[in-house]
RNA sequence: GGCUGGGUAGCUCAGUUGGUCAGAGCAGCGGAAUCAUAAUCCGCGGGUCGGCGGUUCAAGUCCGCCCCCAGCCA
């Protein structure tokens, strides 16, 4: 840890978007890396915000009957409430839409309009009416619109651009040089292959405002306003003071960790780093792009209604709890994916099974033990080899944590953490304080509690910018207030004497009890040996059901839905099958079925069938087959399931 | 199509410069224990380290070819 401060930034989220996990993982992201530096005593700036500006805040406040600057206030609030929530602790939060921020991204326009940075032109683009959207040659499809497929018209238009071409060069080179200007290094090998294979273009920065009237205005030309990245970018450094607190700017600037995730790699290391340097000021040290979070193995989307909400699962789980699974579970630039199943696995065994119950374990010997006073720990306590080997191991997740900061790596740390607490519950084992109480080794007993509360005191050091309420929580067990990293690396810190409160289930088991998540296969239960028919086993909550008989549950787990099918042909080699092209409400699927005996391609096609929309995607001949259509068949006859009334649309529920 | 990265136990993944590198966690099975949240602890993995060749005394670890997957191409 060199550096003398810590500056990390969230992307400014779009303040129209309806917050999801993605921006909730970013920014706790930051929070965690925040804390965690602030713990090491490291003078910490975190900064997130929102972008305000641009056509889709505009559509929806006409829409709404609002002024664009009422649309902003009012949808600002869920991003505001989000990091309330979930115990966000930036320092500051910016809006596109402050003066702050609008006076300088007009001065720093001004300054490279006077230096020839930014200049005017004229250019032929096409404009779709209907859409109202202008588009470039290469955007159209066959000369239509791309979003609507009408005729695009040709028109001349005015714009302003950024000389961005001219610092390909340098970009290529400084990338090459600062290999942790990028991080994970793979991203800089990404932007490195474009800038090395493409001309870079001048970046368009201006919109005429007979197109977009929400923006800031271009101080040299009244009848534009900023376009996007020239005006959201600067947002990292108006927060903090550019051209209007040097002092402020200096202590901050450049940024140590600008958090993105992967889709705006490009803005951020090819926009960003340029206009940097047209303004000449240093460019932040590490650009970090994280993975996405999928569920299952799709990508999160609407349309397949697999959105996980982040505040209704912190809800459910507790915030702290989803802030350790989300970190825990996220490696590196991956990415990563979010189940109920995976939440709950980790969370029973990380959470409720090692971490909470040892410390359940503790406190109730301390209580039952040592009359519910910390007994304090002699010289010698560490003598032992079991105490050496236990503190040896607190010790290195100390340590493993330290540099996993750094690298980025906070899973391992957390990992490191959960090893340590591991080992104090085997050093349980080997001790057996209830062993030793019985046998009246009174002291011995005290120097394993104690060694164990110490344990726990460092681990939920170690653990609380990832989860401040529960650590804090813990720590308040055992008298202690927040973490101070000089006390980490230090052995008998909690006093002797201190009363040992009674915490409660920090983390109670949860039990996966939604619907929409696949359930467990299920496990044979073995009797446990010597016990009898009326053991605790026999009254399982799960009540008997006839063999071959299924729930409810179980049947809606296979999602049935109707669809259209669009086309269909015979798969070549194979006399067997045909390729569907298949239309589920919004979304087209192929699929391959074994019915090209019973059917010729023609005779399917228009037709309304039913599949199984949630089953693994195969490769079947190698071809992909997404799904798999119901048909009946009794000895050589087979006939497609179709719907006895033709529908408004695919895609409907099948039940 | 071009470029980049990856294919290691049922699942998620570690494996630094080639030589205890065939591992961890979870899941599973067997056992122990009873302080604890049906929690804990111990033991158990015959995996062609994607495939085929090659270099080497020695290769998940280097080279070549092939297959598959993912990402990027403003």
């Amino acid at each position: 840890m060199a550096d003398e401060k810590y500056y990390v930034t969230t992307p400014i989220y779009y303040v129209n978007d309806k917050p999801h996990i993605g921006h909730a993982y970013t920014t706790i992201l930051a929070d965690v890396l925040a804390r965690y530096h602030r713990l090491l005593g490291i003078p910490t700036y975190f900064l997130t915000g929102t972008d305000e500006h641009g056509q889709k805040v505009q559509q929806a406040a006409e829409k709404n009957g609002l002024m664009p600057q009422q649309q902003c206030d009012q949808t600002v609030v869920r991003f505001q409430e989000l990091w309330k929530r979930l115990e966000i602790t930036h320092d500051d939060f910016i809006r596109t839409t402050e003066p702050r921020h609008k006076v300088i991204v007009q001065e720093v326009l001004q300054d490279l309009f006077d230096r020839d940075e930014i200049y005017r032109a004229d250019y032929q683009g096409w404009y779709c009416v209907g859409c109202e959207r202008f588009f470039v040659e290469k955007d159209l499809v066959e000369g239509n619109c791309p979003e609507c497929g009408r005729k695009a018209d040709a028109i001349q238009e005015t714009n302003y651009f950024f000389r961005m071409s001219n610092y390909q060069d340098w970009l290529i080179d400084y990338i090459e040089t600062h290999p942790e200007f990028i991080q994970p290094d793979f991203r800089a090998n990404e932007t490195l292959g474009f800038l090395k294979t493409k001309k870079l273009q001048d970046l368009c920065i201006s919109r005429p405002k007979a197109r977009l009237a929400w923006g800031i205005d271009l101080p040299f030309d009244s009848d534009f306003v900023t376009y996007v990245w020239f005006d959201a970018l600067l947002n990292y450094i108006t927060a903090i003071g550019y051209r209007r607190d040097d002092v402020q700017f200096n202590q901050w600037w450049p940024a140590t960790h600008q958090l993105i995730g992967k889709d705006i790699l490009t803005t951020h290391t090819v926009y960003w780093p340029t206009m940097l340097k047209a303004m000449g000021v240093p460019l932040p040290k590490t650009v970090f792009a994280h993975g996405w979070w999928l569920t299952g193995r799709t990508k999160m989307s609407k349309s397949l209604g697999n959105v996980v909400n982040p505040m209704e699962m912190a809800d459910r789980f507790g915030v702290d709890a989803f802030r350790y699974f989300l970190i825990a579970e996220m490696t590196v630039g991956q990415d990563a994916s979010f189940t109920e199943e995976a939440f709950v696995r980790r969370y029973n065994s990380d959470l409720a099974n090692d971490l909470g119950n040892l410390l359940s374990r503790t406190v109730n010997m301390l209580g039952r033990y040592c009359d519910g006073k910390f007994p304090g720990l002699g010289k010698d306590a560490l003598s032992g080899a079991p105490e050496k080997e236990l503190w040896a191991a607190v010790q290195s997740a100390v340590a493993e944590m330290e540099s996993s900061i750094d690298t980025m790596r906070l899973n391992s740390g957390l990992t490191a953490v959960l090893t340590a607490v591991r080992k104090v519950n085997q050093y349980f084992e080997i001790k057996q304080p209830w062993t030793q109480a019985k046998e009246g080794k009174t002291e011995a007993v005290g120097i394993t509690l104690a060694l164990a509360a110490e344990s726990l005191r460092v681990c939920s050091a170690l653990l609380y910018p990832v989860m401040p309420e529960k650590m804090s929580e813990l720590r308040s067990v055992f008298g202690l207030g927040k973490p101070v990293l000089s006390q980490l690396k230090t052995f008998g810190v909690i006093k002797s004497g201190t009363p040992v409160g009674s915490p409660g289930i920090l983390f109670p088991r949860v039990e996966l009890n939604n619907a929409e998540a696949t359930p467990l296969p299920p496990q044979p239960k073995k009797e446990k040996r010597g016990e009898g028919a009326a053991s605790a086993k026999n009254m399982s909550i799960e009540p008997e059901k006839p063999e071959g008989i299924i729930t409810y549950d179980e049947v809606m787990n296979v999602k049935l839905r109707t669809a259209k099918v669009l086309a269909a042909e015979r798969v070549e080699g194979a006399d067997k099958l045909l390729k569907l092209k298949i239309e589920i409400g919004e979304e087209k699927r192929q699929l391959i079925a074994g019915i090209a005996l019973y059917y010729e391609p023609e005779r399917v096609i228009g037709k309304t069938i039913v599949v199984v929309a949630n089953l693994k995607s195969a490769k079947i001949r190698g071809i992909e087959s997404q799904g798999m259509l119901l048909c009946a068949s009794v000895g050589d006859r087979l006939t497609l399931i179709t719907v006895d009334e033709e529908l408004p649309s695919s895609g409907a529920v099948v039940k």
